[in-house]
RNA sequence: GGCCUCAUAGUUCAAUGGAUAGAACGGAAGUUUCCUAAACUUUAAAUGUAGGUUCGAUUCCUACUGGGGCCA
């Protein structure tokens, strides 16, 4: 297909020299496949080249088709206004369904020397993943098998963020306990178990801060120490003073300056300055509870079947984040104000200024950023790095951009924040405060549930071992899931509905499945009967055959505008239209009882859809099953 | 307050500035002596409002309305 436009640019490119006597470049010429009502395979638009041709659309359309005409593969052309439909000769879609057949690396684009290196997942280790996790996790492993599909050179890694003022919350939550349990003695996974801890800490939290709040509100502060005192009490004030409208809004501020003043607040600070001068009871204890916490994580990755090249902790990167953020002192390119914080002035760009270090001397997230931006490139010297992060941290990656473009990091430019929406529910966003949160490994086991009901009630794995029956349903669960979170553009929010399981029919990773699965069991059945598959001597080929292989030819083209737009969901969406336009074919010919010509050419075919609808889904990171 | 973003059938999503705006679910009506009916066929149903740019606007620009987010 690339090649047959590369042809028809060529031609045309030719045509306007000789006949306009005008040289129009390539990104000029515009092709669409014609669509369904007309009569051709593609079609040109010939509108932009009116201001050449100097002719009414209809005349310009006809000199362009007549010309094209004596190509060889044009076999027909029509024009409809401004667009020159194109038909193209039977022949050539026979010998590029040949070649696509025995091309095994059909699809995949030319191997380029770009590297690119692709951060995804960075969980804190303080909570459970979630479902917004799982998206992350999902796209990332998306982008990087389009990409690499498309020829580049990627490497992935995850970035955790394992040290920092949560994870004391849950490390002091813990210790308060009674019993101070372990995984084992409480018999949960030891993320979750992390992660109840700190609910506790909230809960504890939220109990000390009732009172003062209510105190503070009646001007009595006697309850905090001196160094609060000026803040809260000015706090107050504001808010009683507010009208009405902007009342709330200082009310949460007030809120959190009286969180911050509560004792648990103040021990969990404390915790985090002894975590940060090495402690070694606070670092033992951190240590312990992270390691089950990776115990925990591993057990999702594993169901999510994600991996990565490396990982990176910040407990070992935010020090050179304070490394760097001196030397663009030294160079002049960040500011000290008096109280010692550090800024960066971006008012020039557009943006304000940005806090790089606290008074304290302790790193913000943005300080750990650039140490590990600066690691990374150490370790892999990739030409682009992309960072699969949620758009609400669309400004923090712009100024942190910015920040090492000053500082004149070589991959600055290289930079890419791939922002992908949140997950919303029918409620809204999803908050850990209100227990709204779905839970990864609970969604999980849910998804394969509901495959495994649906499968049974269909009767469908009635002659399935149990271990085969249950890597079906995992398939399936895990395809359905993957599927809806991938069909949707990145950017854009996605609505989930826990409600409502995610669908097994119609638009769906199951129906994909399940037109591979029929594929597979036809070439099951070809085998049995015939040694070789014989394509060489196809005579003709029928309109839904033509369809399938026009629908095949676009799949290099597919690849390569996902890796460029970096969309997963537009290779989602091929695979469906394959395997819909698959099952159609399915339905309209029969494969078997047919001449040997025939049969050989559609389970040739057949398995040429299957191999794209399993490669597409594969690099995609969803799984295709046998029989379903 | 400043900045960013979104708005398409009842619902969830599509549409590099191109022809009569596509799918799926849900609704209505059909298809099974034949390779897997988790499928196929038919059907009703949508571009928030008002302007502008263009041969042509769901797409670009301006304002408005209504969601979401970020910064202090």
């Amino acid at each position: 297909m690339e090649n047959l436009k590369e042809q028809l640019v060529k031609s045309i490119t030719d045509i306007f020299k000789r006949t306009f006597n005008t040289d129009i470049s390539s990104h000029e010429l515009t092709f669409n496949e014609t669509p369904k009502n007309f009569v051709g395979d593609l079609t040109l638009v010939v509108f932009p080249l009116l201001k050449y041709t100097r002719l009414n659309p209809e005349a310009s359309a006809q000199t362009i088709g007549k010309e094209l005409a004596q190509l060889e593969f044009v076999k027909d052309f029509n024009v409809v206004k401004g667009f020159l439909n194109l038909v193209i000769s039977d022949d050539y879609w026979k010998d590029y369904f040949i070649a696509a057949y025995q091309n095994p690396n059909f699809g995949k684009g030319k191997t380029k020397k770009t590297k690119i290196l692709i951060e995804y997942s960075s969980p804190n280790t303080n909570k459970p993943l979630h479902l917004g996790h799982i998206r992350n996790n999902v796209l990332g492993y998306a982008v990087a098998g389009v990409l690499k599909a498309a020829g580049y050179q990627v490497n992935t890694c995850n970035l955790v963020n394992d040290r920092g003022i949560h994870i004391c919350k849950s490390m002091l939550a813990w210790q308060k306990s009674k019993d101070m349990p372990t995984p084992e003695s409480a018999g949960l996974k030891g993320d979750k178990l992390v992660g109840h801890f700190y609910v506790e800490f909230e809960k504890l939290l939220q109990s000390q801060t009732q009172p003062l709040l209510k105190a503070a509100i009646q001007q009595d502060f006697s309850s905090f120490q001196q160094a609060d005192k000026k803040l809260i009490e000015a706090s107050v004030f504001k808010y009683l003073q507010a009208e009405d409208n902007k009342k709330e809004d200082l009310l949460d501020t007030l809120k959190t300056h009286v969180r911050n003043a509560t004792p648990i607040m103040q021990e969990a600070r404390a915790m985090l300055q002894e975590w940060e001068a090495g402690d070694e009871d606070t670092i033992a204890l951190w240590k312990k509870m992270n390691q089950w916490v990776y115990d925990g994580f591993a057990v999702t990755y594993n169901s999510l079947g994600v991996n990565f090249d490396k990982i990176y902790y910040e407990s070992n990167t935010y020090l050179l984040g304070k490394d760097i953020v001196n030397e663009g002192l030294e160079k002049g390119i960040l500011f000290k104000k008096e109280d010692g914080s550090v800024w960066i002035d971006l008012t020039d760009e557009g943006l304000d200024q940005k806090l790089l270090l606290r008074s304290d001397g302790t790193s913000v997230y943005i300080t750990q950023d650039l140490g590990t931006a600066d690691l990374r490139y150490k370790d892999f010297a990739m030409d682009r790095t992309i960072y699969v992060v949620g758009n609400e941290q669309e400004y923090h990656f712009k100024v942190l951009q910015l920040v090492l473009k000053k500082l004149g990091r070589p991959y600055a430019d290289g930079i890419h924040h791939f922002s992908y929406g949140m997950v919303d529910l029918p409620s809204g966003k999803m908050k850990s405060r209100e227990g709204t949160v779905v839970d990864a490994d609970d969604l999980i086991s849910d998804m394969i549930q509901t495959a495994q009901e649906s499968s049974e009630e269909l009767g469908k794995t009635d002659d399935f071992s149990s271990e085969e029956a249950q890597n079906l349903y995992k398939t399936l669960g895990l395809g359905a899931l993957k599927f809806f979170l991938l069909r949707v553009d990145p950017k854009k929010r996605i609505m989930f509905n826990p409600a409502e399981s995610i669908d097994l029919h119609g638009y769906t990773g199951p129906f994909v499945q399940y037109s591979y699965a029929r594929i597979q069991s036809i070439y099951r059945r070809f085998l049995k009967e015939n040694h070789d598959l014989i394509i060489q001597d196809i005579q003709d080929i029928q309109t839904i055959e033509k369809e399938l292989i026009l629908k095949i030819a676009q799949y290099p083209t597919v690849i390569e505008l996902a890796a460029l737009d970096l969309n997963p969901a537009k290779l989602i969406d091929y695979t469906y239209e394959l395997a819909k336009l698959y099952n159609k074919f399915y339905s309209e010919v029969s494969i078997f009882n047919e001449s040997q010509e025939v049969t050989h050419k559609r389970v040739a075919l057949s398995v040429l859809c299957g191999r794209i609808i399993k490669d597409g889904f594969n690099t995609l990171g969803i799984e295709v099953p046998e029989r379903m």
